[in-house]
Formats: C-alpha cells, sequence, structure tokens
DNA sequence: ATTTATATGTACTAATTGGTACAAAAATGT
DNA sequence: ACATTTTTGTACCAATTAGTACATATAAAT
C-alpha cells in the first residue's frame, strides 16, 4: 500500500563516501507517521518517537532536524499516499466506489479494532489549531489538496453518470469530507450505534 | 448565560464554623470550564489553572479532589449550561430557530475572534478517545444526553410544521450534530470560505 | 592507510508536569 | 478564650519533556 509512496518520497540520494546509513530514511518517516497517527503530536514524546522508527537520538536529530520538521515530513507524506490509494482504488472499483470504500474502511476499523484513527490531517488540524502556525498552514494546504482530489474523482463519477447529485463536485467533496471527518469525532465522542449507522447511510446519500 | 447553571449547581452549604471559603466553588468552577474550553484537557497545566480560577494549589486540592475530577465537573456543567441555554432559545425564538442559532454563533466567533473553539464535549471526545475510560464513558453520556435535547427540540418543530424533513426527530437531530460538528473541525483543518459557507447552507438544509 | 561520514551510548540541560506536605495566618462559631 | 476550618505560601517530590554535547566505534570511498 505504501510502496508508491515510498518510491514517491525515496531519497535515491548517490553513495557518497563514509559509512552508509543502517536504516532508510522513508520506511522510518512511514513509521512515524504511524505512530503520530496514533497518538498525536504533542503526546508522542520523542522516546517513544525514536523507539517506534528503531534509530536513536543522535540519529534522529542528524537526520530530520526536529520533531516538528518530522511531522511536517509525515503530513505531506499521508497526504501522498492517501491521494495514491484512492487513485489505485478508482482505477480497480471505479471513483465512486472508491469514496465509498473510504467510510467502510474506518467502521471495519471500528469493527476490528474498537476505535477509529481518523484522518491524521483533520486530526492534526484539531491538534495544531491556534497553536502551532507553520503547521496549521500546512494542513490547510494539504486538506485542500484532498478536497481537490476528492472533487476529481466525484466528477469522473458525474462524467459516467454514477452520481446524479447536481450540485458542483467540489461541493459534494466538501460535504462527503465533512460528514466523513464529523462521523469519526462523532464515534470518538462516544455516539450510539444507531446514530453511526445513520451516518454512513448519510454518507452514501451524497454520493447519489 | 450562566446563571442558570449557577443556580442549579449552587452548592448552598448550611454556614460552618471555621474560617468561611473566600472563593464560590460553582464560579471558578465556570472559570476552569472556560480555561479546558479554550486549552483542552491534557494542554491546560495545573499552573495555569490555578491562575484562571484566582485560587491556590492548597484550596484546589481540598476543594476538587484533582484535575480530572475538576475536568469531570466541567463537562456535566457545559451539557447543562448548553442544555439550559437552547431551553432559553426554544421559548425565546422557537425550537428551530434556536438550532439554527447554533451554527450562527460558530460562524460569529470565528468571524469575530477568527477562530473556532467548537463543542467542549466533542473536544475532549477526541482528546479523551482510548486514553482516558472514566472521561470517555462521561462524554458518551453527556453527548447522548444532547442528543436527546436535540431530537426534542426537532420533534417540537415538526410538530408546529417548521420542519418537514420526514425522517424521525433523532436521526435529524444526529445529522444536523454530525454535520455541525464537521463544521467546527472542517473549519480547523483550514478549509475554504466557499466550503465552510456551503457547509452552513448544509445545516439550513437538514432543518428543512 | 587515511579520510569521511555515520553509528551507538551516555551524560547532560533547564523547564515543566501533577501532586503532596506542612507551617503559619486569619476568620468564624461556640 | 478556644476550637475549628480554610487561607496563603513555600518547599518539596519523582517523572518527563525536547534538545545538546561528546567520546568512541565502524564502515565505506579514495
Amino acid at each position: 500500500m505504501y510502496h508508491l509512496v515510498y518510491n514517491t518520497l525515496m531519497t535515491n540520494k548517490i553513495q557518497t563516501r563514509g559509512r552508509p546509513k543502517t536504516f532508510d530514511e522513508t520506511e522510518v518517516l512511514i513509521l512515524a507517521m504511524h505512530h503520530f497517527w496514533e497518538h498525536g503530536y504533542d503526546k508522542t514524546s520523542l522516546d517513544s518517537l525514536l523507539k517506534a522508527m528503531g534509530i536513536k537520538k543522535s540519529s534522529f536529530y542528524a537526520t530530520f532536524k526536529s520533531k516538528e520538521e518530522l511531522f511536517s515530513k509525515t503530513l505531506e507524506l499521508y497526504r501522498e499516499q492517501t491521494i495514491q490509494s484512492l487513485r489505485n482504488l478508482k482505477e480497480n472499483v471505479g471513483a465512486k466506489e472508491a469514496m465509498l470504500t473510504l467510510s467502510e474502511l474506518t467502521i471495519k476499523e471500528l469493527k476490528e479494532t474498537g476505535k477509529v484513527r481518523g484522518c491524521l490531517l483533520v486530526n492534526s488540524g484539531k491538534e495544531c489549531y491556534n497553536r502551532y502556525e507553520d503547521l496549521s498552514r500546512q494542513i490547510s494546504h494539504e486538506f485542500n489538496f484532498m478536497q481537490n482530489m476528492f472533487a476529481e474523482l466525484i466528477q469522473d463519477a458525474k462524467d459516467k453518470g454514477e452520481i446524479k447529485n447536481p450540485k458542483d463536485a467540489k461541493t459534494i467533496a466538501g460535504r462527503y469530507m465533512n460528514t466523513l471527518n464529523g462521523l469519526i469525532v462523532t464515534i470518538q465522542a462516544g455516539a450510539s450505534s444507531e446514530l453511526i449507522e445513520d451516518l454512513i447511510e448519510n454518507l452514501k446519500e451524497i454520493l447519489e
């Protein structure tokens, strides 16, 4: 699932003199991303991060400038990964089904693990809002990037007649994302299963 | 706005011997609630909390058992306050308009302060999710309590013909809350003003 | 063999965390 | 006058935070 992202970010550094790195920068970045996704930015301590990445403090600061710089890189990676996955899904099952898969994955995660992590960008948006200016700016950029990607998918589905909703693609994209992101926080706030099920139904209606 | 809550929670303690408390328990609880609302639970340090409440550490621990106990009390206060405000609004402007006022307040807050705090319960739900068992349980309880309150309002509006949506009141309540809570995180993720405006429109459509 | 760049590991820093302990002052009822 | 209770203020605690510094080891290119 991540190999495409891997290729995208791959540093492919030309072999220099000296002892070569014993870890792959992108591989440990992916590990970091999952750790941040699970625990959030502030609640991720440097020590736990180093354990998750399997590298030492000195290597960490030599490779990534700081915790914030690393986090910024994982946000970019997350957006690239998500968009790449959606493109793949579109090729395999079509645009509309690709979007529905997203909500299905959330429910699957809830049923299998008993919890939902939500979207890393939205989680981070809430956490960084009014606290980390640079990160907030980046999150806004990635978020709008993703809305455009969703709008592309919806336009594709509209062209094929899979979606009949007369509203323009970007509007539908925004409403779909909003309902899905709402669903996440609603689950995390402890809503009833009846409400959760109806919100899934709501998502389907948006793409009709 | 808070005086009704104040009366509800008022301890009205019978005068005992000894030096009387120089602060009102409920008053400092309200101050604490606003501080938590602004900064979240984890990011609120005890020191900043004490400053906001205007009491000393010794008095704090003598009155409230711990930071978590205090936070739990503020969550209950928040729910009571919100429900009381909605009841008042319903008396003054009617059930449907009362609900629309909520989203208007969010936009007003955004325009006046440049940011949105969101719902304390939802914020806390995200923060406590999978981390604080007791608090999560309580948040779930308060959240469902509020959904029922919204459902009451909607039923009232349906009875008066203000809302024609054939879905049952509790379902509409859930969708309204979900879209509103989605709107909050969408704003905090840095969505465009076009998206924000359409989501307000979406909220209105839900109550038609 | 030498240079170069990286690795590990340990020891720091200064600040902050939630919470405890206790002494002394002050305000009240009896 | 005395008992009772809460006040303020100071001094702690042990743990954790992100980040720095440095000595030593190691692997590869030249």
